[in-house]
This record gives C-alpha cells, structure tokens and sequence, in this order.
DNA sequence: GTAAAAATCTATTATTTCTATAGACATAAA
DNA sequence: TTTATGTCTATAGAAATAATAGATTTTTAC
C-alpha cells in the first residue's frame, strides 16, 4: 500500500505537468491546489527534486518545474525515490540492500527465490508506467464520461 | 514491503508443510525452531486458521496442521491475510475498500487508474505463485549447490 | 545594497502502525 | 481431574509515518 507521502507525491507531480513550460509553481500555491500540508510538502519536492525528477529556483520569481517530460518519468522512479523501494523483501532490494535476519542462507531461501518474481513483475509494470500515462487516462476516462453525458442529453 | 508477521507466515507455512500429515505441530516448537517470539506467532497462526489456510486442534496431541496441500496455497492468500491487502490504493481494494480522500472524482482519478495495472499484474503474480513453489525453489537451490560442490572434489 | 520572495535546512512533535508480551480462559485427551 | 494445548482480551514498547515550527540561504528587483 502506497504511503499518503507517495500519493502526495503523484498528485504534485500531475500538476506540474499540467502547467507551462517556464512558469515555475510556488509550493505555497501547490500545496494550497492540491490540499496537501505544506511543510510536508516542503519536504516532498525536496527528495523528488534530489532524486532528479525535479527543478527548483531559489528566490523571486522562482518555485519548481519537472526536470523532465511526463513520459520520461515512470511511476517507479517515484515510487522508489519516496517509499525507498520497491522490493517485497530488502534482501532483493538493489538500492536498499540489507542482510535478512529471519534466514540462514540467502541463497536457498525460498522466500527470497519466490520474492524475486514478485520484484520482477512490479518493477516491469512500475517502471513501464510513466506520469504521461497517468495523465492520459484521467483525460480519456474524463472525454468518455462527457461523450456518454452527451448523448444521453 | 512485506511485514515481519507475513515473512514469519511465511516461515511458519514453509514448516508445517514439511511435516508429516497427521502430525499437529506445536506452537512452542514451531517458535522455537523458526526463531519466532511465541506470542507473536500465536496471534499469527490464529489468523493464519481464520483465514481458512490452517487447521488447529486444542488440548493434549494438538497443534497446527495445514489445511489445504501446498500447492493449493497460494502466496497471495498468505499476504492478503496478514498484511490485511495487496492492492497499492485502498480505492482499489476488493476486500477492505475505501474511498481515497485524495481524490475528486474516483472515475477519473489518473492514480488509481494507473494502479489499477500495478494491481493487476501484483495480484496475478502473487496469485501464480503457491507454498509448494517457494518448497520446490529452495530444494532445487540445494540441490545446484550439492552438484556443484560434489563436481568440485 | 537593501528588501522581499522563495526554496532549503534542522529540529521537533504527533499520530499511527507494527511488533511483542502477559495473563486469563476454553477445550480436549489421558 | 489433571495436564496439555490453542484461544481470547488487553496492553505495552518500538518504529515508521505524517505533520509542524523556525531559522537560514539564495535570488531578483528596485
């Protein structure tokens, strides 16, 4: 289960995508769009930007913009970047690698033998995901609610 | 990430599944030889039981059996007892649903359209896999390991 | 060069979830 | 009727998550 921060994350995200190229968003104003507290925020834009998915200028006239298009930020890198990880154990975590204590060897253990298909498949789909696609299906989904309102009228 | 209680299932499951049928194991022994606090297993086991994966029996030659043959046992059904869910997004949950106070418009939200893949391709991983897949994987470890080291003498 | 606007940093607190423990209780077998 | 066992209720401790506060640095514009 994502944590309120991951989501947090995804919604500030889709909303700097939606905004013009050069036109920097203050997290005062993205905080109060979004409803997200603001300190916490604070702290949010911070670790993206840190983890390369983010710009952010200092000062007047300054706030934050994607570091790059919508489609080249998946949904993994975010996940990864505010969650730590990915991985249903930390045994099989690349970024994030820590002996586990339950087993006797790591190279027999058959929770970590089968966990390893389960960080294959949700590593595929989550970095298959980008915040393009997001977007996309919000859009579509909202153009299918509207042509079906428009016919029924 | 999986939970403490779910790897300590998992554990539990993997042994029971080694032991002959008809022979209860005992609470005590199972912590003791797992390594698992006894209350902590207690608490897991009865869950474990209500979650229709274990069969227990009380009094004198009692103890914990499963319920079901290990390949009917399906690591999904393990980590939907224990860790409550698997679903990314609690909208998305089938068995514990609730509505995101993130979002508008569930219909259209971009997140859970797009969790709804991760959803999807973690629930049919997790569902593929059984107790008898992570048995099978960890003695065909052993067994690579005893070939290679006997070749090497 | 000074004032205002913005992000950044350090520290702390509050809340929730996870992990673990204790003790009383119920059930079944010998 | 005693002993062995799982079951239940309650609670405590530890860790992670969520949120807040205040001081600091950087940049722009005047």
């Amino acid at each position: 289960m994502l944590s309120k921060k991951t989501i947090y994350a995804l919604k500030a995200l889709i909303h700097l995508a939606g905004t013009p190229i050069g036109h920097p968003v203050l997290i005062a104003d993205l905080a109060k769009d979004e409803n997200i507290p603001k300190k916490f925020l604070e702290f949010i834009l911070l670790s993206l930007r840190k983890g390369g998915l983010l710009q952010s200028r200092v000062g007047k006239g300054g706030g934050y913009t994607l570091a790059l298009p919508p489609n080249k930020i998946t949904i993994g890198s975010i996940v990864r970047i505010l969650e730590g990880d990915i991985a249903p154990v930390q045994c099989l975590s690349t970024t994030n690698y820590a002996r586990c204590e339950e087993c006797q060897d790591e190279a027999t253990c058959g929770i970590r033998l089968t966990m390893a298909d389960v960080n294959v498949a949700l590593s595929n789909v989550l970095d298959s995901l980008t915040l393009a696609d997001m977007i996309e299906r919000s859009a579509a989904a909202r153009n299918k609610i509207q042509n079906v309102v428009d016919y029924s009228i």
